[in-house]
RNA sequence: GCGAGAGUAGUGUAGUGGUUAUCACUGGAGCUUCCCAAGCUCUAAACCCGGGUUCGAAUCCCGGCUCUCGCACCA
């Protein structure tokens, strides 16, 4: 069983994720967060959430039904809602549309297109071949309404961001640079959805536009400074600080500052150092609104996946939304005007999950697997277990276990099974600490608490426990071990 | 979407025309005074869906759905 077998097991079996629908066979490309889940993906949104809030940032939360307008101008119409054709000789597609242009018709449909094609003869370019099949390649999904325009679920989060930019930007008191984010869902009609969590046809992005003036130093001082694992589109890999890739040439400044902020969201969640890298696309791999692009990629079992692409949209959006609706988009600073350009680091939530998964399992010497998931973002910060099920110890360890919930609700409490059992079945849900009551605990109050990963524990008093502050996103009984 | 393979309890599986549908783990209740999935008792839980062939289908055939692998797709 491969490392991302394995994942997916014991997902399954111990409620990470689920197949959605699957009383009625399952539908492909959607998948549930299982309880455990939920709780895991709650940890990674609260960390980016967390660091863009440090960097100032403002959020909007925009609707996923979206009219056809905003996808006329942002290109998504254009470059993603086509009938394609394929040759069955040879194999090679076509728009279908470019094909069937001396014949005059344009096709509704994709079995349409099929039959104007086979009617007309139409010879494939490349190998003359007049056998054809035709497909929708739709991207987007589009909406049914009753009367109105079309309408589709937006493939992206921005374009809900970049339309209401006069607002933000007002809201923000007309200052730039002005980081907005919004977390949501994003929609795409894959054609195969495959690999679970990795390729979805909805799914939880965390995307970020910076809007920031081109001619200005905009973020002088970078983040973190970390020093990360570059694969640049022209050079060799390298392992370099971000401020040496930036004195290199090799990336702009500002586009710098979102790739570090990037690197210390998914160190805070527990990926770092070989199990990402920073890779800049390639020309011919951007997309139609980038001019450069570094995508920030996890080690899924010795697969780099991208987790965050950090695009620089240039000015394309804003541009495009002031031509086709008219509005006034342009920043005045001074004596010039000008649309400001964006910077869009979008997370990929569920793929940031997924990978967590797949670099936290491990497998102990006697077979047992575990999670090593990061101690702050576990589904839970500590299991409560009492040694027996009688004599008080179930009673004690109760009353400390509803006290402790009220501060920090990460908390489980299991008495069901032997206690060896119960550590086990903590340790595959990744609950980096267990704290035992045993007979002693009865005598002199303090009770024993197992870190995960080295399965050492240390005694230590029922009051310290009591004693522990919250601190949102942090795994409080870290301290209590250390 | 194409080609190939596959779908049996929560998980992993046995079963190639007639079985009370196998086994293990997991889950639940309890016993054993119990700190690393020990043992014992009891218990819950499945043939992907729909058609067809047949006296009889988990098993054969067709269609759908889903999964895996290749190809393509991944803005």
């Amino acid at each position: 069983m491969s490392k991302v077998e394995e994942v997916i097991e014991l997902a399954k079996r111990r409620g990470f994720f689920w197949q959605a629908f699957s009383i009625y066979g399952g539908q492909s490309g959607f998948l549930n967060y299982a309880p455990l889940g939920v709780l895991l993906k709650d940890s990674v949104i609260e960390a980016w959430k967390r660091n863009l809030l440090r960097h100032g940032a403002i959020f909007l939360d925009s609707p996923n039904v979206t009219p056809e307008d905003v996808f006329r101008a942002s290109g998504h119409l254009e470059r993603f809602s086509d009938i394609a054709a394929r040759c069955r000789k040879c194999g090679t597609k076509f728009k279908a549309e470019s094909l069937l242009t001396e014949t005059g018709s344009i096709p509704k449909t994709s079995d349409e297109a099929k039959e104007l094609l086979l009617a007309n003869r139409v010879k494939c370019p490349v190998c003359g071949s007049v056998q054809w099949e035709s497909y929708d390649f739709n991207v987007m999904f589009r909406i049914q309404t009753s009367d109105g325009p079309n309408l589709y679920l937006r493939p992206e989060t921005a374009q809900g961001i970049f339309t209401d930019f006069r607002l933000l930007l007002n809201f923000n008191r007309g200052k730039l640079p002005m980081i907005t984010a919004q977390l949501g869902k994003g929609f795409r009609n894959e054609i195969s959805p495959r690999q679970g969590l990795i390729r979805m046809r909805e799914f939880n992005m965390g995307e970020v536009e910076a809007f920031l003036d081109r001619e200005a130093l905009n973020f002088p001082n970078l983040p973190s400074d970390s020093v990360v694992k570059l694969v640049p589109n022209t050079l060799a890999e390298t392992r370099l600080k971000l401020s040496e890739a930036v004195a290199n040439s090799m990336i702009t400044q500002d586009h710098a500052f979102f790739l570090d902020l990037a690197v210390d969201v998914l160190k805070d969640v527990g990926l770092s150092g070989d199990s990402i890298r920073l890779r800049q696309h390639r020309k011919e791999e951007l997309s139609h609104y980038a001019r450069d692009c570094w995508d920030a990629e996890a080690d899924i079992d010795g697969e780099w996946v991208e987790v965050i692409g950090i695009a620089d949209r240039g000015n394309y959006d804003l541009s495009r939304h002031q031509q086709f609706s008219g509005e006034n988009l342009e920043v005045t600073e001074g004596e010039r005007s000008f649309v400001p350009s964006v910077i869009e680091p979008a997370f990929g939530i569920d793929r940031i999950c997924f990978a967590l998964l797949v670099n936290a399992i491990r497998k102990r010497e006697n077979g047992y697997k575990y999670l090593s998931l990061h101690p702050d973002i576990a589904p839970y910060h500590c299991a409560f277990l009492p040694l027996q099920n009688r004599d008080g110890l179930d009673k004690l360890a109760e009353d400390v276990f509803f006290q402790i919930r009220k501060r920090d609700p990460r908390v489980t409490f299991d008495q069901s099974g032997s206690i060896g059992k119960r550590y086990a079945r903590q340790d595959e849900i990744g609950t980096p600490y267990c704290i035992t009551f045993d007979y002693q605990s009865l005598e002199d109050r303090t009770v024993t608490i197992r870190e995960r990963d080295t399965t050492s524990q240390k005694r230590i008093n029922i009051d310290r426990i009591l004693d522990l502050p919250a601190e949102e996103g942090r795994n409080p009984f870290t301290r209590l071990y250390s």
